[in-house]
DNA sequence: ATTTCACGTAACTTATGTTGTTTCGAAACT
DNA sequence: AGTTTCGAAACAACATAAGTTACGTGAAAT
């Protein structure tokens, strides 16, 4: 199954804007991630709307931390982006009359939904400053910050 | 995102075999799971490949399990559908040279790992037995089971 | 005021993978 | 021989994330 990528492409933005003075542009974001502006304003939109980013129009606009990476959980960017659902495997359908299928879905359901518990759990316990714990330190890899982190 | 039905078709397929007797073919299990035939061949093959379930041709022939529902667990038919990812969301790419983006994705192969660890731990404890609980005492979805499952 | 920058949004295309369908061949029973 | 049933290849249908193009809006710089 082919996966989705939207939650770890904007942790990977908003780290990157905690440790960035001033606006990111959705193009420089965009080259970030060897994508297209318009991918990064229609994801960062979810961001928006939740309070966590702010964006500004014209001269020196771009898009701006509402609050510091250690007020922001992973559950908070995952809920965002608004993931459907965690997993790829799932029941076919709802009730098809069968007692059988009943069951399996029965089963299946209480298995996933614990193993969605745990994952929004530790989600939870996870802020974005917990990530890339060894950025203040050194300063090797500010300069690959600097350069917009992809390697061409 | 689409949701993979295999492993449910599958375990509702295999349940109905250990309460049949004799053969199901193809074209049953379709109708019984509202699909087509081929599509059934396809997704059992990798049952047969592990030697779960077994085919056999012409007149009578058709699928029959090869061990009893209580030597079968979620795990097996999990991995015999050969599932290639749980998870509908994850990294984008591995290893782009970035800091971020690696500490990004350490955190969340671990979270992920952690919970897909728990869903298998949990699939390998349920045996196809232990679904449909409620199978043998009565007799009214016995008639159920003889109609084919669907309502219509 | 005009130009430039940058987001906002709609519409369309592409890519990928499951599912659905058709078709032909092979094997086995009647 | 004829019918049943699986085996496998090939192709269409469908859904969704991602990529792309195009045009509009608002804000700053000149």
């Amino acid at each position: 199954m082919r996966q989705d990528s939207r939650l770890s492409r904007m942790l990977h933005v908003l780290i990157h804007m905690g440790h960035h003075d001033g606006a990111l542009t959705s193009d420089m974001i965009a080259k970030m991630l060897d994508t297209n502006p318009v991918v990064i304003r229609r994801t960062m939109a979810g961001l928006r709307e939740k309070g966590y980013v702010a964006s500004e129009k014209g001269h020196g606009g771009g898009w701006t931390l509402s609050r510091p990476l250690s007020e922001l959980t992973l559950l908070d960017i995952y809920r965002a982006v608004g993931e459907p659902s965690v997993f790829a495997v799932g029941p076919a359908y709802d009730m098809p009359g069968c007692v059988i299928e009943q069951g399996v879905n029965a089963t299946l359901k209480d298995v996933f939904a614990e193993a969605e518990q745990l994952l929004l759990k530790r989600f939870a316990g996870v802020t974005l400053a917990d990530i890339a714990p060894d950025f203040a330190p050194p300063a090797a890899k500010n300069e690959a910050e600097a350069k917009g982190c992809r390697s061409d």
